[in-house]
RNA sequence: GGGCAGGUAGCUCAGUUGGUACGAGCGUCCGCCUGAAAAGCGGAAGGUCGGCGGUUCGACCCCGCCCCUGCCCA
């Protein structure tokens, strides 16, 4: 087993600049682990680094997804571990680095996701549509009743994966996480986070900054692009409320707002994802994170 | 100085012909999560109903005075 080192944690807590610092002592090289750094074009609004900012280190797996493509943690596992293994063969240390909780651990952890199908799935999505998710809800029960105890009646995405998940492999919808004692790579994880009132006021900078920068007109490039088709992509943060400005449905400082908003929430949501997991190792982004991140790789 | 509208949860506002606030959205907090995870979903905590006094068995809802906010007139 070789040693990986996974930074984890709050969005906007400094996860890259460690990520590309930690590489930089040890070695290394980073694998992105952000779902929306993953597309093409999605720069400004994902606080991807730049070129500069990457100072010489290579980044793997940003910018592999077309907007227009459905965001899949599959294909990240894949292409991720494959990576990963690549890199370990040539000695160096992947730095995997990124918010997306399930995206880590999908690398890390031992799990398998069942196929999907495209058909499949369009036509249970054309169901949800039509009779909401109480109907599909009570078909999944007559299949699976241990998933449909698991999720929501009211949570039709859920229902339509599991549903999906019964009809190709004609057994049941596993919904259980594995636990945290197993995983696929001797990983080391670091966690960053930062006070709640200085996060929260670093977001609203960061998006003051992110709309000074050009956030709008990104937008607007990526519009021509498809984003508004890409069912993933035209969801992301700053990027749904800027479409809605461009079609008028949201004044520029509503969307600003709204946008802050709703990254706090996603702050509040990844931190309850991450620290379940007893793996990870803190620290505070306000002290000096490198020296202790390398003591904690070093150990 | 006069007139009108309004002062109900942290915010924006519903609401009761007088009988324990039926509140809602947003925010906050907590939790869940196996092919959309920057998405999706669940739960909880918050209110002396502007102040004082009166009427009443009983007032947030009626009366009086006062304070505050906005608009109009002067």
């Amino acid at each position: 087993m070789a040693r990986l080192v996974a930074v984890v944690g709050p969005t906007a807590t400094g996860k890259s600049a460690l990520g590309v610092a930690l590489a930089q002592h040890l070695g290394g090289e980073v694998v992105n682990a952000d779902s929306m750094q993953l597309y093409r074009g999605m720069d400004i609004g994902t606080a991807k680094l730049t070129e500069a900012e990457r100072c010489g280190v290579p980044h793997h797996l940003l910018d592999i997804w077309p907007v227009t493509q459905t965001a899949s943690v599959a294909d990240y596992q894949a292409r991720a571990r494959e990576r990963i293994d690549e890199l370990i063969g040539r000695g160096v240390t992947p730095v995997l680095v990124g918010g997306s909780g399930l995206y880590v651990r999908a690398v890390i952890d031992p799990i398998s996701f069942p196929g999907t199908d495209a058909a499949v799935r369009a036509e249970l999505e054309a169901e949800l549509a039509a009779q909401g998710p109480a109907a599909l809800h009570a078909r999944l029960a007559a299949s699976d009743p241990a998933a449909a105890a698991a999720i929501s009646p009211a949570n039709g995405r859920k229902i339509v994966r599991a549903l999906e998940v019964v009809a190709l492999t004609g057994g049941p919808f596993t919904a259980a996480l594995p636990s945290y004692d197993e995983q696929l790579y001797d990983a080391v994880q670091i966690g960053l986070d930062l006070d709640t009132s200085v996060l929260d006021a670093r977001l609203e900078r960061r998006v003051d900054l992110m709309l000074d920068s050009g956030f709008e007109d990104e937008v607007r490039r990526l519009d021509r692009d498809g984003l508004r088709a890409g069912v993933t992509a035209s969801r992301a943060l700053g990027y749904a409320q800027l479409l809605a400005v461009i079609d008028g449905r949201l004044s520029l400082p509503a969307a600003r707002a709204d946008t802050v908003r709703a990254t706090r929430r996603f702050v509040r949501r990844q931190r309850s994802w991450f620290r379940r997991d007893p793996r990870i190792s803190w620290l505070d982004a306000a002290t000096d994170p490198l020296a202790q991140a390398l003591q904690i790789t070093a150990g």
